[in-house]
DNA sequence: AATATTTCCAACCGCCTATAA
DNA sequence: TTTATAGGCGGTTGGAAATAT
């Protein structure tokens, strides 16, 4: 036998939440934590679902989302970020502090989109998995089974029907599903810091040297357990103490994670550069990240 | 000012994987 | 080993707000 059910969705509040439900959420999670999501709407006093209250959370709630625009600085990582990733939007989010999957998602929807392909930069959906065979195999599973969901669709669609004009498509990189390792969850509040941060013992990571570095450079990924626990290290041959539990501190701040996955993007960039570069260097790079 | 259309985004849906039983 | 569920994810939806006519 498995698990109980997490929610029979009978008498449960649907749609926007009060202002009451918000508060009641965020007082139980700041007493007792995030987590055990079937049990909080009960404990909590909500007639919500676990799955609605944890959605709420993450997108909205949780103390350290960052409000406000988008930067600059923002926009150009996510549409480099997306490059590379494609649409793993948790991916992405856990690489921008305080900017949640959902938000990224909708502002790729419809910001990013159209200006992309207003500058003919790229193909907004180039790096949608249309390139990825078990992508394609799903959203054919989708499409049979959504097709009269979409019948009555209204107005909705048309960020991505005007999407849909074929233009030429980059050079495709293969990503490779992520792959969800460990079982213990980490606070979602603290994904960048586990990101950046093997605590204690290193039987989650491993150093890659990635072939395609150049010159001095060793570029160390280290897998971690975690979906979003893609973490990166770029230095100069510093590897032999990658593992130290007290240099690794050293560079969970957001600063310099920030300064490193920048250093990461330069050397990526410099690679779709150099088109006599192996594609396979790119599906190597792309997969080390997902692994 | 009234109406129609478009844009934006919070929330929901359904699938997938890890894991408890 | 098998089965069912929790948690997490990306895709989609619907309604409010903004903008155009």
């Amino acid at each position: 036998m498995g698990r109980a059910p997490c929610c029979t969705k009978v008498g449960l509040h649907r749609g926007p939440w009060t202002p009451k439900e918000d508060a009641l959420l965020t007082e139980y999670i700041q007493a007792h934590g995030e987590g055990h999501w079937k049990y909080l709407p009960k404990k909590a006093g909500l007639l919500r679902c676990g799955k609605s209250c944890r959605l709420r959370w993450m997108n909205y709630l949780r103390p350290d989302i960052k409000r406000g625009n988008i930067t600059p600085d923002e926009d150009d990582l996510i549409i480099r970020l997306h490059s590379l990733l494609g649409n793993r939007w948790s991916l992405i989010a856990g690489r921008l502090p305080g900017r949640t999957d959902n938000e990224i998602k909708n502002y790729w929807n419809t910001h990013l989109s159209k200006k992309l392909r207003g500058q003919g930069r790229t193909h907004p959906n180039t790096h949608k998995k249309s390139s990825d065979p078990a992508q394609e195999l799903k959203k054919q599973r989708n499409n049979s089974k959504t097709s009269s969901k979409n019948k009555n669709r209204k107005k909705h669609n048309h960020i991505m029907q005007k999407a849909i004009h074929a233009e030429p498509e980059k050079p495709k990189i293969h990503l490779p599903k992520a792959i969800r390792v460990t079982s213990f969850s980490l606070p979602r509040i603290e994904s960048f810091e586990y990101n950046t941060v093997v605590s204690g013992s290193s039987s989650h990571a491993e150093a890659v040297d990635v072939p395609w570095s150049s010159g001095n450079t060793t570029t160390n990924i280290v897998k971690d357990g975690d979906v979003n626990g893609v973490g990166f290290f770029i230095g100069d041959d510093h590897h032999d103490d990658l593992f130290h539990g007290s240099d690794l501190e050293c560079q969970s701040h957001i600063p310099t994670a920030d300064s490193t996955l920048e250093k990461l993007y330069e050397e990526y960039l410099q690679l779709l550069k150099t088109e006599e570069e192996d594609q396979r260097q790119l599906d190597s790079f792309a997969e080390s990240l997902l692994i």
